[in-house]
DNA sequence: TTTGTATTTGACCGATCGTTCAATAATGAA
DNA sequence: TTCATTATTGAACGATCGGTCAAATACAAA
């Protein structure tokens, strides 16, 4: 029997999630928002009970587009080709979108993840990343494009820290060059630690294989 | 004849930094600096012409510090091992501090990286950090410790990711194993690319040599 | 000791912050 | 149509924001 919301809940977060993203939770203001939304402030808050209340909204649904992201990673045939590309697409996106860095790390960096539970939200989420990471780089041990002796989670750690690295490298001034050297570095040197023949490039169309 | 300072600059600055530092640009307030600082929101004005005068004396005074961690890299006998322990230490302090990321980092992604004095001071500090690696890098191109045909600023550009990757990393929940697993990666897997002997850790006493 | 100059002090500015109140509007159930 | 219930609207809340004013203060040159 009550009145109905003139909007969808989602449609407010996907676009309260660029100014968050862009400002961060201090750097943005309710007027901000409500002006990026079309909601009045009432509404808002009635939706989403605060700011912070938006904000979580904001990260789960930034989580579920990381996740959908990381979909690429997930299909059985996906190596370390996919990996690669996978940074690249991140990378790419960063620099179309604007936004300088992963709202999981920027948000790591703002005062508002002295709140446990954003805190929480936050290391999850990159817990899932690198967990996608440890994945693809498990299947690549059955594989043989990967030593069965590697350390998966230090691996997929190590990919994790060059994927946001670039970032911050770029952030502060380093050319689309050095990132570009940083991930052929990056895929070019770890592989061959452990087997006798280090011929890069080897299983070249393992993407898309028998699952 | 006027009135002398209560205070030296330096020290008010010195102050100042860990509040910018901990809470960003935006996310400390004039009172958080008068109250950190000890001196009256006037004498702060005086000394400092506004928020972001502050902010950008703290950012110098930062970048001395950066410059002064690098001294250990630029001693003559300074190769691959002082780079490792250079980017440990800077883990360390960032555990200890308090902080999450460096300040030219942090920086970077706040909205007053905007304007473009903040963002020029921020990324020729990035870059003098990248600067000082491939210092380093040359030397042990020279020295051997480093295959002579390697991208020097391309490698300086990753030890640079690594570094910043392994804080982000942190921030977002990885532990310290994992990144003791990517310092590793990063350097035993970057010397062997060309060499045919892939030998790791051959010149160990190579620091404190001849100059 | 007088005087000029800059610092210190503390109150104060308008603007904006996140948040809330009260009135109005719109719906489905009765 | 009436009622109960929630959404919307727009004004307003106290607190805090960055920044400033004006008087009192302390020094050095004269």
């Amino acid at each position: 029997m009550p009145r109905p919301r003139a909007f969808r809940e989602s449609e407010i977060i996907e676009k309260a999630l660029p100014v968050f993203w862009r400002a961060g939770y201090e750097g943005c203001s309710i007027t901000d928002l409500t002006e990026a939304t079309g909601l009045q402030r009432q509404s808002l808050y009635n939706a989403f009970q605060d700011k912070q209340g938006l904000f979580s909204a904001v990260l789960k649904r930034y989580r579920q587009g990381v996740e959908e992201s990381l979909l690429p990673l997930r299909v059985p045939g996906a190596g370390l080709h996919a990996l690669r590309m996978y940074l690249e697409s991140v990378l790419a996106m960063q620099r179309t979108g604007g936004f300088g860095a992963c709202l999981f790390v920027k948000t790591s960096l703002d005062p508002i993840a002295r709140d446990a539970a954003i805190r929480d939200t936050v290391e999850a989420g990159g817990a899932r990343v690198r967990a996608a990471f440890a994945q693809v780089i498990n299947r690549c041990k059955k594989n043989g494009e990967v030593p069965a002796n590697t350390d998966t989670a230090g691996h997929a750690a190590y990919l994790y820290a060059v994927l946001h690295g670039m970032s911050a490298l770029i952030a502060t001034g380093g050319t689309p060059k050095q990132a570009a050297a940083v991930l052929d570095k990056a895929f070019s040197g770890s592989p061959p630690p452990a087997p006798a023949k280090p011929n890069h490039k080897a299983p070249k169309r393992k993407a898309k294989e028998r699952h």
